[in-house]
DNA sequence: AGAATATTGACAACTAGTTGTCAATTGTCT
DNA sequence: AGACAATTGACAACTAGTTGTCAATATTCT
């Protein structure tokens, strides 16, 4: 049974691979019109969430990313007029990343995409099944965290 | 509560991008002493999984990444005596891709590796949770194959 | 205050994967 | 058999993200 146990969760594992690939494939075909990608708007998504500019290095925090990586797609989101760099009092060097005018219109319609979309394909599904999923990857999730 | 559905969801969609990322460093550093990569064994655990050899695009199919992202990681495995390519009596183009005698002993200590790693994972998860995850996992994803 | 240390953005090189093109091969249809 | 379509590996260009280096800025310790 701990065998059955370690099968499950092995297969669990190449599930999340795969989710995760049609997941990002989903998201850029949904945010095509909108000329944005799945990076982009998970950036944007951060700082919405937030509801406060970021700095680079908070925005990576918060999607579990490197900075680099973060700095990446802002440079790109600021080069089109998406995001805006604000003074940072507390540092000369690390910005506050916010969404510009057309960067919160922008996200408006992402979020209603989105939450179309979620809306479509959590139907059906029992809020029980919902939670224990949620949890249990919540589980996996800080295990591996503390792990490494 | 439509809308707690959808919501939940949306977590679950955040959390498996984690779980990706996290999932991909656990396993590189797992097989680092063995000089591969995650990416490397999944190609090597598709082959082994069916048992036999399989060509370039049946390896993609398996894995659900495109046969040139296959392709890529074949050659490397190839090339580092990992995997062999055997004559494909049905195809002059598409060679089958076999472990070598070398790969076959390393896939063996992978898998080693993986089951450990997997039943402490796994520890204190119950069988129903984890039942429950992956059955919901696979709704979504045959969901999201249906959709596209 | 001054020195050691950590954080930060820019830059470059890298892994992993996708998309598109090309020519060779294979499959299908009549 | 012959023509047309699909599959395949090689190659190149691309997105997304990581790692490492550098100089500038912040932080901490004494």
């Amino acid at each position: 049974m701990k065998q059955d146990q370690a099968a499950l969760f092995t297969e669990i594992v190449l599930k999340v691979f795969r989710l995760n690939g049609c997941f990002l494939a989903t998201g850029d075909k949904l945010v095509q019109p909108l000329e944005l990608t799945s990076a982009k708007w998970q950036v944007m998504g951060a700082v919405a969430l937030a509801g406060e500019p970021l700095t680079a290095p908070h925005i990576a925090e918060a999607m579990g990313i490197t900075r680099q990586g973060v700095q990446k797609q802002v440079n790109a989101l600021v080069a089109s007029g998406i995001m805006v760099l604000q003074q940072n009092p507390d540092h000369k060097r690390s910005p506050r990343i916010a969404l510009s005018e057309k960067g919160k219109q922008l996200y408006d319609q992402v979020d209603d995409l989105n939450s179309n979309w979620s809306q479509s394909m959590a139907e059906g599904l029992s809020n029980e099944a919902l939670q224990v999923t949620l949890q249990t990857l919540e589980i996996i999730h800080s295990r591996l965290l503390k792990q490494q």
